[in-house]
DNA sequence: CGTAGTATTGACACTCGTCAATTGGGGTGG
DNA sequence: CCACCCCAATTGACGAGTGTCAATACTACG
């Protein structure tokens, strides 16, 4: 890296980087566009790093350029429950000024900050940027039904066989999937409050799945080995599974 | 109503009305913004007709001016989970030109189409409509994180205080409250498929809120009898309450 | 006055949560 | 380099919350 970009904040980017893969994966994006991002402010963070919470005014989006968070809310007893797992290349949010979840990282991170003016004052000489930026909201939004399904109908076995599906779809699209293994940072507990399960019970089902020889899970890795039986686990649902993506923000003003 | 408007597919709107009352409780909407609306294409649909299912490719966006609707997933085996349960003056979707779930009504209702070209196309001369619509996805999309820690983390009775106390405030904010009374056309399995509930575990828990004198929910209405207790055991949750709404899209552009 | 869908209720099974104790790994300070 | 500590992972035992099955009572509507 170059020392000087580094001391401005700006580190130069490279079409390898899973930031620059899922901005391309949703659609045709210039260098022009990606420009935004060069400019904006960079930084790192420790891994249990806050990086907003509910309530904040942030004025500002963050992208998640490598490392893994999450983004949650909690209830006034101490239940948690993470809304979604973040990972490299993910949109963290907020998606209103004031934020409605709180955000933290689960790694060590490198976040990308964009003022949400600067968005809106390039949607002229970027559109291909802010129309991404659509389209990653409206994959989020995806996502989070999905999970709503998996939490309202799913039991435990096929709730996690569908995290490791989802996760592992979502890193094979920024290249960051070798063969049938994949890094997965999450401690049960994190598992457990995204699924809405106990550690305890995360941790039975890993065993069971283990013992299926479906899929292993520990050390920080997840390993799939019989993709097609945990895929049947997984969705004993999803209807008529919807393609890939489409290049359109929700309700796409297009 | 005008017969000739009617015969027009016009139907001239009134500003008691759910819809509008909807739209101008999220921002500064003019007439000319709800011309939109006006100009549209209206129907009525009876109870339990389809709107549209997934994978349908629309090219408009439609509105429940009247009656109520759902939003829903299926999985293979017959499970079905309800995304959102869409009252009077809502916003139906799909959210992206080729819808992801299904949606269909579940009272007799009356239903606006409007093309998303024309949302488009009126996003310069009637920016209050686009930013009204963008301000409706923001809430959906909040609506939805909300019943997600409701089906990760609150048990049977938590979730069914806070459904009712959510519509109690959506009916409010559209006017169609009545005291602590209001028209709740939902069945118990309806109720089920939204927060992961069997139909009898929805009927007992009903039964314990009715004997604890906290609600009555039946005949097509639910009354509201101690609100102050029925907030405590609906949200042994909610951090910190984030007020009111505010006129921003997601992420809002703006 | 049927017929069909909805609401209710009881009995019972099973998934999953809670409690508590133990193990294993990875760091840290002596 | 070892002792210690803390956090994550495991495991067993037990109980609470929910689902399932099945029978019965309503209600609405044609």
């Amino acid at each position: 890296m170059h020392a000087l970009a580094e001391h401005l904040g700006q580190v130069p980017m490279h079409s390898s980087e899973p930031l620059i893969r899922k901005l391309t994966s949703v659609g045709p994006v210039t260098n022009r566009d990606i420009k935004v991002l060069d400019c904006s402010h960079e930084e790192r963070a420790p891994a249990g790093a806050d990086l907003f919470s509910e309530g904040d005014s942030l004025g500002e989006v963050l992208f998640l350029r490598t490392g893994w968070a999450h983004r949650y809310r909690l209830l006034n007893d101490g239940r948690r429950q993470i809304v979604n797992v973040l990972v490299p290349g993910d949109l963290i949010g907020p998606f209103t000024p004031t934020a409605k979840q709180f955000a933290a990282t689960l790694t060590p991170s490198s976040i990308c900050r964009v003022s949400r003016a600067d968005i809106a004052r390039r949607m002229g000489d970027c559109p291909g940027f802010s129309a991404a930026v659509e389209a990653l909201i409206a994959s989020e939004f995806e996502l989070l039904a999905e999970r709503t399904v998996s939490l309202g109908r799913r039991n435990a076995k096929e709730r996690i066989a569908f995290l490791l599906l989802e996760v592992y779809e979502r890193l094979r699209r920024v290249g960051l999937v070798n063969g049938n293994s994949f890094e997965l940072p999450l401690t049960q507990e994190v598992i457990g409050d995204a699924l809405g399960l106990s550690v305890v019970h995360v941790n039975r089902t890993l065993r069971a799945l283990r013992e299926a020889k479906l899929a292993t899970v520990g050390f920080g890795r997840a390993t799939i080995h019989d993709l097609a039986t945990l895929a049947d686990v997984a969705s004993a649902g999803e209807g008529s599974q919807v393609p890939a993506e489409e290049m359109t923000g929700i309700i796409s003003l297009r």
